[in-house]
DNA sequence: CCTACATTCAATAATTATGTTGAATGACGT
DNA sequence: ACGTCATTCAACATAATTATTGAATGTAGG
């Protein structure tokens, strides 16, 4: 596949930054390199893999220009190289939640208790909110629960949920929510917190669908 | 390559959607079809590829969520999801921009007359505007031209303007611009034009810049 | 200089993607 | 029913991607 016209090496360069984000190994790391720059061996141990397998992974999103790598003494640092990376992840996570029926599918036969699962929804969780019944978390980045989360949401991102969950009441219900219906991080959180032994839920979608449906918004606080 | 949880199944998904995106072809079948639904037949003889490789590729973007399809007589006419897939095309291309020196790169290296493609700057086309010396072709969608474009530019889609062409004044040099630096339509445009013996060159970068660096734009009109 | 350790490189095998060809399907007009 | 044409399917060959392994490189600290 020689290329013989500057369209197609345009299309190709292009296509060669898809590909980057073309593997689940790969938008792995990119999520964990949303949270902050990681070396290898972090990265490594998150996703229970070969070091040379994710330096590897590491070494073709360079190349791709998803991320930059600096060293520091022994370790390289990694991180993302810019927010254009994490909206292009969040471009591509928004249409396969749109075709998202397959994604149901998959999510709902992996969890055994269904019921457990079953998200809360939005009017049930803005009714227990008003009763003061419920801890809701937001366990996205900083910056994006800055630019608004829901009313009385503390923000714990999930880097940091292991820690602060130790502070949480085990009377009361947690509620984890995200960016979207199929936000990986808030299945997370409640497999996380259920470990621990707390009675966790996710909210069925994100605060995008929140605001949309016209609910109040904090920002800031 | 099982999948053994939800979290993985998750990232597997979304991994789809991105290598659905990670051909050439296929990014150039995305960019006729944001123009409108298109037969298998019609973007075959666009992109000169065989129909059957085209079907194939189609049907891949179909699974993966990109288009969707629907018959009508003899004919089936693909067309785009929904606009995410605009946007995610958008953002990937951003990210590839941003990484563009080996676009740069490619791109010298395969236009023989470099000063004839040497794109002209922001100042110096703000200059000729108010000089009245140049015709400003804005060659993106007619949606997106809405939205905001350079002053005095006309809206000429790629698909509109071999029969547009026809009515500029030869005398006239034609600038084209479209969405980045890097954007393949404005380059398409100039090699088009200067085929049919006009003076032609492409803006520096696309409308974002223009607007970034602080000058008017017109919208609507 | 030597050791320990993080990372990268190189070689291999297994899997997946891609392009090509010719045959099969489905719809239209006669 | 028949031929025509657009599309899809099936089968194959080739190329690209991925995981795995062990060796090589580079850095810190003695």
């Amino acid at each position: 596949m020689s290329i013989s016209n500057p369209k197609q090496a345009l299309y190709e360069q292009f296509a060669q930054v898809a590909k980057a984000f073309g593997n689940p190994q790969r938008l792995e790391l990119v999520e964990h390199l949303a949270q902050g720059p990681r070396s290898v061996e972090a990265l490594a141990a998150k996703l229970a893999l070969p070091v040379a397998n994710v330096s590897q992974h590491l070494q073709a999103m360079r190349r791709a220009g998803l991320v930059t790598s600096e060293r520091d003494g022994k370790f390289v640092n990694y991180r993302l190289a810019d927010d254009g990376v994490l909206d292009a992840f969040a471009a591509i996570r928004s249409v396969a939640e749109k075709h998202s029926a397959e994604v149901e599918r998959v999510v709902r036969g992996w969890f055994d208790r269904r019921d457990d699962m079953e998200p809360i929804s939005r009017e049930e969780l803005a009714a227990r909110i008003s009763d003061g019944a419920v801890t809701v978390i937001d366990v996205r980045p900083p910056d994006e629960y800055a630019l608004g989360h829901l009313p009385g949401a503390i923000n714990v991102p999930l880097s940091q949920l292991e820690a602060s969950a130790e502070g949480f009441d085990p009377g009361r219900e947690v509620v984890a929510y995200c960016r979207g219906p199929w936000c990986v991080m808030s299945f997370e959180a409640v497999a996380e917190l259920r470990q621990k032994g707390l009675r966790a839920r996710r909210l069925q979608d994100g605060l995008p669908e929140w605001k949309a449906s016209g609910r109040i918004v904090d920002v800031e606080g």
